[in-house]
DNA sequence: CAGGGTATTTACCAGTTGGTAGAGAGCGGC
DNA sequence: GCCGCTCTCTACCAACTGGTAAATACCCTG
């Protein structure tokens, strides 16, 4: 018996986040490529086959929902983050493990760079709310880099900085795929993989301490 | 008389292009940061001091403004990368000249970054009409560097796509100034000249025949 | 069947958007 | 004095914006 209504409110969650969670990654893509203010509710919900008053009693505002994909794009990163500074990897493997997944994450979903782009523009809505998410994953990524270097397992280095630079280099590869497209070149993983050694070596060179 | 005439002509001309001058450089703020789609007529007006229908007396439509905006700009880089490309710099000189009066000029109007990137997402109005200015100026570039390679005097590479990852780590300096400030760190000059020495290094270790 | 929560709808609204029409001001030339 | 040109203004508009209020359909539970 409890079975039962444990199986009902299951699925009376599953309909109710089938519509939400269309209406979240929809969102993300117009977000990301039409940005937030050239994204219309109307728009969105036409798109979506629904009305727009669907969106707002799930999201209460506009604003309401650009912090939800806000908050689901960062729960990614920082879960792939989160995943890696977890792991086994150590020193310099655990760089480089760190970098290969966030990038993965950014390939998987193209989307999701766009929206990065989008959120860290000044003064975009948004940009305080990504601040508050991937804060805490960059300060514990620092307090580990730093505590390599003072065990002398790392060069010493601004961590701060780097990671500053690292997270630019992410979000660039959104820049450099546009701008392929509006080349009229089919994006390839080509650029992108080279973005990634670059970025690899570039923290090769600041922290192996055999530099 | 013919130049009491003259001189009222240009003080016409002056008192026009005085209006139409201040339109156009606080549009591209606006635009480099609010974005195209968050910038309103009447706040770019009121800005001004002036009312919205003297904006579009001078540019016909809000995509007519950005239009100008981006000729202006696009004009700058352009006229930037014309003085090296007719300069007397040879081989890699000239290729080392060519980066550095580029970052001058994104040191020099860092709103034109903004511009810059808000225009190469794709999907923004504008985007077509900034590759109608750079294209040529690309070919122009991807020709000279295509015959120091069949001269010996270069490496031999994929020369747009040389040409595409230049022009990503420079509008990718605005993203990174951007995610510096909103991770509160006043921009310094550091970061960028780290990006520019990043790329001339890549530059060279692709291009350069010794390498 | 009645009641209650969830989800989606229709109807509506005030404010803002880019844009049009036209008047008026200031100016030099005839 | 008047024409014609450039420039800026007031007045106005239809379309669209995000958002509120309330009706309704649905499904499960009692």
């Amino acid at each position: 018996m409890q079975d039962r209504v444990q199986e009902r409110v299951n699925e009376r969650l599953e309909a109710r986040s089938n519509t939400k969670a269309q209406i979240l990654s929809a969102a993300l893509a117009s977000f990301g490529t039409a940005g937030y203010d050239g994204t219309s509710l109307d728009d969105l919900a036409r798109g979506l086959g629904i009305r727009k008053q669907t969106i707002l009693y799930h999201f209460v505002s506009k604003r309401g929902l650009l912090n939800a994909v806000v908050d689901r794009c960062a729960g990614d990163l920082t879960g792939a983050m989160d995943e890696v500074l977890s792991g086994a990897d150590r020193d310099w493997e655990r760089v480089e493990a760190l970098v290969r997944r966030v990038f993965r994450v950014a390939l998987e979903q193209p989307v999701l760079l766009g929206l990065l782009r989008e959120v860290s523009r000044p003064g975009s809505p948004g940009t305080q709310r990504l601040r508050n998410h991937m804060e805490p994953m960059m300060a514990r990524a620092r307090v580990w880099i730093e505590g390599e270097m003072d065990a002398g397992r790392m060069r010493r280095a601004d961590a701060q900085l780097l990671l500053i630079s690292a997270y630019s280099t992410v979000v660039g590869v959104a820049t450099e795929t546009e701008v392929l497209r509006a080349a009229g070149i089919e994006p390839t993983l080509r650029p992108v993989v080279q973005r990634r050694r670059e970025l690899l070596n570039f923290l090769r060179s600041s922290l192996d301490p055999r530099g």
